[in-house]
DNA sequence: TCACCGCCGTCAGCGAGTTGTCAGCCTCTG
DNA sequence: CAGAGGCTGACAACTCGCTGACGGCGGTGA
């Protein structure tokens, strides 16, 4: 779960990236309109968290820009004293949840979640699969029934194949979400990743499409 | 636990505090409506007890501002003349208990700790945990039914965990609960503590998820 | 007032967990 | 059957958390 946060604060960005990384997701920042359009229009993030009021290019700006661009991805929007008139502005220019500032790290963790599993799809905070079960809230993953305890990269890459079931992905987007753009890795660091989750949560939870990507199927097939 | 108390008469909220702080309670205080609305804003309590008749803003109207800003936590409003209107209008504004002045500290205690404890959703005064027993009532814990003494730090840490039992709180929160945001300490202030306690309790008391925070896991798993 | 004592924050060194890389093996595909 | 793609065990760098030691601080009793 890839999250790009557009804050120009920066203790703010620091504790809200915080808050964000210890909930599993990876945060990636962008301090001024500019670089945030950028970054929103190239990359593929799983949720936005845009603070309006930035300097080069006004947040709401930025965020019809992108939806005038066909990007659909989430956005969870971050005001200052959030009056009515702004609130009905932001979710005009398209913005899927509005948090008005100050607020509680947790209440942001929590739509920021919401809103992910919702993008994915899912109504219900707890995801299943086969044999496995994902609850975002406990940051806990269960092989049936019982607890596994997973790393953080490893919790990432199974929370994203979850939110994802039943469609095979890719491995370049895989990488994407699960280190961003910034830093290449070697492609096999992937796989390690999935052959010790494998260990973990049984050799058939991940399957494998031989050139097209990895999978967690469906419960139901 | 940490509470904000809201009281502008400065020997009342001296005696509320030492109670509070007696029953293992991390006691900050407001003294007019404008601060106790900020505070209340922007800070994480477990507890708010609020006196009606501030300088700056009316109590009420503080309550009401939190409620309609999507403040949830709990809210215990103490008042000088418990008539019946009063009281109904408390309760309209969304306040959680009433106590009327003048009241006995250790009723306000005993509320106290039955809002919290009603909050983090438990229903019993006394909270079970695997080997763990915490009765907040005595303030006492108890591992494998034999009484552990505790410092109060160490005692608010098992308390609040206890209280979010089977939940990973990442540090930051705790150390918000623990301390409030006013003095930082090192992160590593936290770690002795729980170095500390788990020599204490049994070295499984109290897991670590690395990368996330720290947890009490449920004793029905 | 002074000495003692418990509490607790800080520091530094250590140990364990995490993760990228590599090399070699396995497996599927054509 | 050969090659590409994928798997896996080993390894090393690195990070994070743990822990013992130390000392400051405030409270308590003489």
């Amino acid at each position: 779960m890839r999250i790009l946060l557009v804050e120009d604060e920066p203790r703010i960005a620091a504790d809200v990236t915080a808050a964000l990384a210890a909930a599993g997701f990876l945060v990636e920042t962008a301090t001024d309109g500019e670089d945030a359009w950028f970054c929103g229009d190239t990359e593929d993030y799983d949720l936005v968290v845009l603070d309006l009021g930035l300097p080069h290019m006004d947040g709401l700006t930025v965020l019809k820009r992108w939806r005038a661009a066909g990007r659909a991805m989430p956005v969870l929007v971050l005001t200052a004293r959030g009056t009515w008139a702004e609130r009905v502005e932001g979710i005009d220019a398209g913005a899927d949840d509005y948090l008005p500032k100050p607020f509680r790290m947790e209440e942001l963790v929590a739509r920021a979640r919401a809103l992910v599993r919702r993008a994915a799809g899912h109504g219900a905070p707890v995801i299943e699969a086969g044999r496995l079960r994902l609850d975002a809230r406990q940051m806990r993953v269960t092989a049936d029934g019982v607890p596994v305890p997973l790393s953080p990269l490893e919790y990432r890459l199974v929370a994203y194949l979850m939110h994802h079931k039943g469609r095979v992905v890719p491995a370049p987007e895989l990488l994407e979400h699960l280190y961003g753009d910034d830093d290449a890795r070697e492609a096999n660091a992937l796989e390690a990743v999935v052959t010790r989750l494998r260990r973990k949560l049984g050799a058939t939870a991940i399957e494998t499409r031989r050139g097209f990507g990895y999978l967690i199927s469906d419960g139901a097939p």
